[in-house]
DNA sequence: TTGTACGCGTTATCAT
DNA sequence: ATGATAACGCGTACAA
């Protein structure tokens, strides 16, 4: 059995009760006894045991992180690392512990969020991902139980608070930039239509185009699992077309990898042939073959910000929901040239 | 609040303890009272309060996780999403949460270890690295504490129950590999030295061509965080050298990639001026441009394994130490090639 | 400024 | 087969 504040208090001579408030530092100690405790909290080596403090106070000092399918290659995207490091730091700051849930089903992701939330586990929760259904965040949100999504929400935008960056308006200017290359056959790939970032990202893609007078055409427009099987035969139907697009918006870095190397393999050289622009702009964007011009994200602000915002949730009782929006920034590798 | 044992019981009209009975499924119930307190359960939502349950219990079912400083690209590695799906398959197959630690500095990380352990947050801690020095691996020798290691120990091996590949072997197989295509100038590429598994890939390398008579040469070997600045350089100078290698053994698949590029700017073509042979074969290995060769070391298992080998200690209370070698195995794709 | 006593939600021991 | 009661370690209202 482990040091306990019972033993701080005989060793020191006082009440259990006062050892508690020199943890907490309460001003109605004076300094001779806490000095004193203090020693004897030293000399015994005593740590506080989160648990008793947990059911004393009925909060947990720790977050929960829902992650996606473990079972999906989203999974694998080094978005994840960076926005844990931003998640860690924020809650780090704090005092904060994380903890994690995933699961190989929804229905075991779902099942691990009811335990970290009804077991009583965790304070709060941050998601890691938006999706279009999410039967997790429906249930926080009737739950009304505090959490924080890192991406926007696809319902009740103005009931949530989320951390996310305004992908409709980077989608866009990344086009943008793409029509001032002299682009006029650009073409999307996305990925999962279920992730709001996904519909977000071709939303203000069509909308460049549209602006820039050009009809979007369908047969330009891509959604599939990249890294999987499929992947290259969606490729070569688009550039098999009449007119084949002379410009790509890939929605996520690690699918323009895939797509960069099926284009190898059909002898389509980048960019000479084609540009590609992508986003998210993870570590080894800049080391493919041409390193890629990519929208960076600010993965790391995303998590860091999450866990700032869900942890002045928690303290703060009428903490107004909110959005926060980081900010965007377009990386100009060689992925990218203007039109012969 | 939220529903309690007591809740349950007045309704049920029974005694706490004995709903406490029931959702242990004790066999002292009668299946009468465990149908009626079940329905009551049902009734109100009633689900058990971990927290309440862990103090009683001086068990959490928390497992803590300890990853390496969050600033190292290392960090960035897809072996990270990789490794936690195994660990939180084999976590989640017996009711184990997960609780991650990480930090900014080795500090840091060792003051969140002694949170998480002195302060009752968990039941044992896996260490998702090895290193040659660590403080967080004595740390949780001497205080006796359960862990499990991912990654040979640097030093106790028989004391330390860990999960690993033969890190030695695979690294001779590597070589043999090359050697077998006729190379006999073979270059390394290794990662921090701090790092065990950087060690023992080295060795099995030298034993390779110890055995095949090559006598190794300092000039051929480099170690260098990769994607770092610097990495460049070392390259260059090995490549400028009078006699270059005709083939490299590179310690993990990304800096493969920053190697790859690097190669590429100087005009060097893999495989036909230089092979490259690289470890773990993560996601993104077949992605570069040549796909690599590499030798494919099973991280899903690592962590499976882990996991499942931590919750066995936790549980048995003589589990003897164990290691656990999972099996590797080399991929060949496209970066390898005879020499001329 | 400090001590006493109770509660947080469970499990476990000892009765019955 | 079930109930009463005491832990588990800490926080806090109330008393002193």
């Amino acid at each position: 059995m482990a040091i306990t504040i019972k033993d701080v208090a005989k060793l020191s001579n006082v009440a259990p009760s006062t050892v508690s408030r020199v943890i907490a530092n309460s001003p109605r100690i004076s300094e001779k006894t806490k000095i004193k405790v203090r020693a004897a909290m030293d000399e015994l080596g005593y740590h506080p045991n989160f648990i008793a403090r947990s059911l004393a106070n009925q909060s947990t000092r720790v977050i929960g992180l829902v992650l996606p399918n473990s079972t999906d290659v989203f999974f694998q995207n080094p978005f994840f690392p960076t926005v844990l490091r931003g998640l860690s730091d924020g809650a780090n700051e704090r005092q904060y512990a994380l903890q994690i849930s995933t699961g190989k089903t929804d229905e075991e992701i779902y099942e691990g969020v009811i335990q970290m939330v009804q077991g009583g586990r965790v304070d709060g929760v941050i998601l890691l991902y938006s999706r279009i259904e999410d039967k997790v965040l429906n249930y926080l949100r009737d739950r009304k139980f505090p959490f924080v999504v890192i991406g926007k929400p696809f319902k009740d935008v103005e009931l949530i608070t989320y951390v996310d960056n305004d992908n409709y308006l980077a989608s866009k200017e990344a086009t943008n930039y793409l029509l001032s290359l002299g682009h006029k056959q650009i073409g999307f790939i996305g990925g999962d239509l279920n992730f709001v970032v996904t519909i977000e990202r071709i939303l203000g893609f069509e909308k460049a185009l549209r602006e820039a007078g050009i009809q979007s055409e369908d047969d330009y427009i891509i959604h599939s699992e990249f890294l999987r099987e499929g992947g290259q035969e969606a490729i070569g139907k688009l550039i098999n077309l009449k007119n084949p697009p002379t410009a790509l918006v890939v929605a996520d870095d690690l699918m323009a990898l895939g797509v960069l190397n099926t284009l190898l393999e059909m002898n389509i050289s980048v960019p000479e042939d084609i540009s590609i622009l992508s986003f998210n702009n993870v570590l080894f964007s800049e080391l493919s073959q041409p390193p890629l011009t990519s929208v960076d994200i600010n993965i790391f602000e995303l998590g860091y910000q999450a866990s700032k915002k869900l942890i002045q949730l928690l303290e703060n009782p009428n903490e107004p929901v909110k959005r926060i929006i980081v900010p965007h920034q377009l990386v100009k590798r060689f992925s990218c040239s203007e039109t012969k």
